[in-house]
DNA sequence: GTGAAAGCGCTAACAA
DNA sequence: TTGTTAGCGCTTTCAC
């Protein structure tokens, strides 16, 4: 049924190289890892037959020696949210591109998922991509001892980090409503566990402060469409005309919802979100955002574990320090969602 | 800097462990393997040492004598396509439930990386599930010789997959246009590469001649919502008054276009989406779809995927035969983007 | 029921 | 430059 040739069923081992090529199987194993300490002709030889025979190498085998794995883990906090997918992409086409494997774990939510994943991880994957961990910055830490980690989103003391800047986001955002006129603006906030959250708030009060509007903040709301409901009734209750939301989930939930209770948007309130995910550009209205790059961030953290690990040429390594931090830049998109404020406060 | 016992840089192995006990290195593998094969007494002081020294097995170590990694890798088309997040959810799913890793790979719609992909994968995974391949039913086959394999809406013989039943769901919604007036529906083709793609169009021509409803098509429109706007002006001027769009991505593209060209949906024009994907019911206007059990389909896959590594009680795993195909049913989700037919054809 | 020993496929000293 | 020799941590015969 099969060729005249050796045994299909088994994989091609470099044995099999070293036995067809005449040569000892540690040449083989040099002929394919390290090329330059071989020589020319020997090796093109080798890398021929490695061809020929269909060879793949068995990286269990291989990470079991090295202790490399040539692969990373990302952890996200909820495989569900589309925030999530933009950073998938992005560490998967970087991974991709430089021959690395992705482990993607979802760690729903739970804190004690996360440590079991980060410990089950340690052996599987040379290095970790957190995005939107819910440990403290001290477990982070003592994690990051251990195994090489990227955060995303947090700044633990002695881990690199990438940061997406959205409380520059947030000054767009509010000189374009003080722009519209409006003088008082609500957050909505998102989950208390998240950094981020807390971050954007922050940002909210010091440039609101600094430009004379007026801020009040409502929440927690969990980061989902569905949650956009409640926020929505809760800012009507609060007479606010102006709204900017943890993040884009919500906003758009709330959209919905106040177009279900006819209250108009913008004219009667102005809603901005947050990141500019998939389907933020076409929801009713379309949505005035900040938008992140958010698949950058995820290249940008894969670059920067790959660094770590001496898998990426220094100069393709963003960040000068190993544990310094990137901040990547948001800017404010503005859509049908965001407009004058009413002509008197309701 | 660290506790007084052993060193606490290196990882425990079973050695460790046979060291403290007082067993051979065997034994202990024995007792976390196969713990039926042990003393009970026995069992329970090496599971305990295991427990209070942080044990965790090398799963690389394992995987090279067993021949087993507990991982299975799941490739996508398009890692920035909707419609594989939930699949991708799905399948996270299952996996983590049986404490599998999840390997995720980009096949960036091309075959020859899905070849590479798939050979690479080989040794790093037990399996793998294919969500719409871009190869031959044979190829498929022959890969699954060698590795095990799920397909995800193809069906190569003898090779388990899992089916969406859009077939159904085009039924549903030829019948739900025709209640509503309509005789003329158009198709908006997708990618000519997809298999779902024709099968859905025979499905539609083989409804519409029961129903004594005039088909056309037009496309092929590749599967992103910026395609939309071509597949729209290329439906107005075939003068369509009722369009099925391959997918979600492409109806809601339309709609977009739709609106800018100022014809309004659904008075001048239903459209009606395949799948249901994050955005189908917040696009504007919300889009009547075919709703998929997209994240049942990635999750049944694993099961079956599991069920033939016996790694799954057989009673847990879906479908007669090893090499069945299981299909899922559709059902069409009615939102404003379908009405009645305009009173006389344009 | 348990231990000794071999070896999975590969890499990394160390010699030659 | 190449071959020889040891393992990496674990599973798995095969004895005992």
């Amino acid at each position: 049924m099969s060729s005249a040739d050796t045994d299909t069923s088994r994989r091609v081992t470099i044995r099999d190289i070293a036995d067809a090529t005449g040569v000892a199987p540690s040449t083989v194993s040099r002929a394919l890892s390290l090329p330059d300490r071989v020589n020319h002709a020997t090796q093109q030889r080798i890398q021929q037959a490695a061809r020929e025979l269909g060879y793949v190498p068995n990286s269990q085998a291989r990470a079991l020696t090295s202790g490399r794995t040539r692969a990373v883990a990302v952890l996200v906090s909820d495989i569900t949210n589309p925030f999530y997918f933009d950073v998938i992409r992005g560490t998967q086409h970087q991974l991709s591109a430089a021959g690395w494997t992705q482990l993607l774990v979802d760690t729903e939510e739970s804190a004690e998922a996360e440590v079991a994943a980060l410990s089950a991880v340690a052996g599987k994957a040379d290095g970790a991509v957190l995005t939107a961990s819910r440990l403290s910055d001290a477990q982070i830490a003592r994690f990051a001892e251990r195994t090489p980690l990227v955060v995303v989103n947090r700044r633990p003391p002695g881990v690199p980090s990438v940061l997406i800047d959205t409380p520059g986001g947030v000054e767009q955002a509010v000189q374009h409503l003080v722009s519209l006129g409006h003088r008082d603006v609500l957050y909505v906030a998102g989950p208390d566990s998240s950094w981020s959250n807390e971050r954007r708030w922050r940002a909210l009060v010091r440039v609101a402060k600094r430009l004379g509007v007026r801020v009040a903040r409502i929440g927690p709301h969990a980061p989902f469409v569905d949650s956009g409901a409640a926020a929505a009734d809760a800012a009507v209750h609060a007479g606010a005309t102006a709204c900017i939301a943890f993040n884009d989930l919500i906003a758009i939930g709330m959209l919905t919802r106040l177009r279900e209770r006819g209250i108009r948007v913008p004219e009667d309130m102005s809603v901005v979100g947050c990141d500019d995910i998939f389907g933020a550009d076409f929801c009713n209205p379309p949505l005035t955002t900040m938008t992140s790059p958010i698949e950058r961030a995820g290249r940008v953290a894969i670059r920067m574990l790959l660094g770590r690990l001496d898998a990426l040429p220094a100069d393709e390594v963003p960040g000068e320090h190993a544990s310094g931090a990137v901040a990547l830049p948001t800017h404010l998109t503005v859509r049908g969602s965001t407009g004058p404020a009413p002509a008197r406060p309701r």
